[in-house]
RNA sequence: GGCGGGAUACCCGAGUGGCCAAAGGGGCCAGACUGUAAAUCUGGUGGCAAUGCCUUCACAGGUUCGAAUCCUGUUCCCGCCA
């Protein structure tokens, strides 16, 4: 196995790195691979709790797939076992349920599918944390807990200030970290990929690892990428994510609706443009380098010309105003809205409706109420034979047509389809 | 175990008998502006057969012409003491 120069090695691995501890090691170990031909063991681990693989969680897996293309060994834990006992973090409530092992693997093997779209999956090995953990006994455990002291548990960030504020830390809470530090011993890592947050894990598996007279694995820690309101971390639960299964025009919308000041970042970690042809992208008008950011993501995920087709229709329909080209046909009966609105009866014989329950009935509006007030505001016109008509007045009936439109705000817009 | 404080709409938070569908802020929605960015301005933000009616202030009862507000019980949270 030959590799490229440690110089160049060391260029591509920093780039969108925030933290490489300890710093200096990287060098030296990539020196000593190249002259054994000893590939690196990669390491990144992940939890099969929930299934929506996103932007920020490529930023890794990003930084995986290099170490591949440099000729590295990529290897995936995932945390099978842990997702079992549930995850301790405590900020989530939703995921202190218990999942089944059922549901674990089939996460498991729905985000394996996922990863593949960045990660070559078979050049990497792929470990299930419960093969080792599963066969431990308790006195193993206790064995291992008597490797870490309390004292190295508080030098911890968040556990140091709960402890200082008096919030309680859990004993559960610290066997994560000896866990995920486990795992670095058991699959023998040179390096860890994650984020910042990683930090005190990731020192604590070195620690281990000389315990085990095992090589000490290096810490590589990306940024926490910020989600699509600029600032809080991109997640599910915040719903500022960008889906990597998502569709090239839905990943086209939320990108163009990213605030400027992500874009450096956005380039930087998601994309290979080189960093100086980054800053001229981001000299010049920012709708194009928002474009051009948007293009070089989807094309990685879909393909180019899914990118430049997704940007071509945001243009036209967006920017442009331009009625959508996928407008949902909403199917409505005229006897059984009769039946279900008997005050509206006499309206609908003669084919009209009011716009609120216009509105609500085809999905456009949760309630009447709150369409009536969309109205006042100006908010939903109807269109005829593509002309525009504004709907101003919630109280006056709209004359209802086969394929008549209707839109509801900016983003809402449906056909109509007629039944006796 | 004792003492005290609290639970209000998506979130934070005011309200201590009628003027309360409930101040203010955040978020969100809509309109103007624009590059569907930011900033700014305006309006909105329980439901309905809608100038009215119905439901909501932890839960269940009670007092009152009238309760988010007073009383009783229940659940949950949070301080201080042991």
């Amino acid at each position: 196995m030959t590799f490229p120069p440690v110089d160049e090695q060391l260029a591509i691995i920093r780039r969108g790195i925030e933290k490489i501890v300890p710093e200096e090691e990287l060098a030296v170990r990539l020196t000593k691979s190249r002259e054994t031909g000893q590939p690196l063991r990669v390491k990144y681990g992940i939890d099969p709790t929930g299934i929506d693989v996103h932007l920020g969680h490529t930023v890794p897996l990003r930084k995986l797939r290099q170490f591949q293309e440099l000729g590295h060994q990529a290897v995936i834990i995932i945390g099978n076992y842990t997702a079992l006992v549930g995850d301790p973090s405590g900020r989530d409530q939703a995921r202190s349920k218990k999942l089944t092992a059922e549901e674990v693997e089939a996460n498991a093997q729905d985000y394996l599918a996922q990863v593949g779209k960045v990660v070559d999956m078979s050049r990497a090995e792929v470990h299930r944390n419960g093969d080792w953990f599963g066969k431990m006994s308790f006195a193993d455990v206790i064995h291992l807990c008597g490797k870490v002291t309390v004292a190295q548990m508080l030098t911890r960030d968040d556990f140091a200030k709960r402890y200082s504020a008096g919030s309680p830390i859990f004993m559960h809470e610290c066997l994560y970290p000896i866990m995920q530090a486990w795992d670095s011993v058991v699959i023998k890592s040179d390096i860890e990929l994650g984020g910042t947050e990683q930090l005190y894990s990731f020192m604590l598996a070195r620690d281990l690892q000389r315990d085990q007279g095992l090589s000490q694995q290096i810490g590589v820690m990306s940024p926490i990428l910020v989600g699509l309101d600029g600032e809080r971390r991109m997640g599910k639960s915040l719903g500022n994510y960008i889906g990597i299964a998502e569709s090239p025009y839905e990943m086209m919308k939320k990108f163009m609706q990213v605030p400027d000041s992500v874009m450096k970042m956005y380039f930087e970690l998601l994309t290979a443009v080189s960093l100086t042809e980054v800053e001229s992208i981001l000299a010049g008008h920012p709708k194009q380098a928002k474009t051009r950011l948007a293009k070089e993501v989807i094309a990685g995920f879909h393909s180019a010309e899914a990118a430049d087709e997704a940007a071509e229709r945001w243009q036209r329909e967006v920017s442009g105003g331009e009625l959508p080209a996928d407008i949902p046909t909403v199917t409505l009966s005229l006897s059984a809205l009769a039946t279900q609105l008997p005050q509206c009866a006499a309206d609908l014989a003669e084919r009209r409706l009011s716009a609120p329950q216009l509105l609500k009935a085809m999905g456009l509006s949760p309630s009447t109420s709150e369409a009536s007030r969309l109205i006042g505001q100006g908010g939903v016109s109807v269109y005829r034979d593509n002309q525009p008509t504004p709907v101003t007045d919630p109280k006056l009936p709209v004359s209802l047509e086969e394929n008549m439109l209707v839109k509801a705000g900016k983003k809402k817009i449906a056909r109509l389809s007629l039944q006796p």
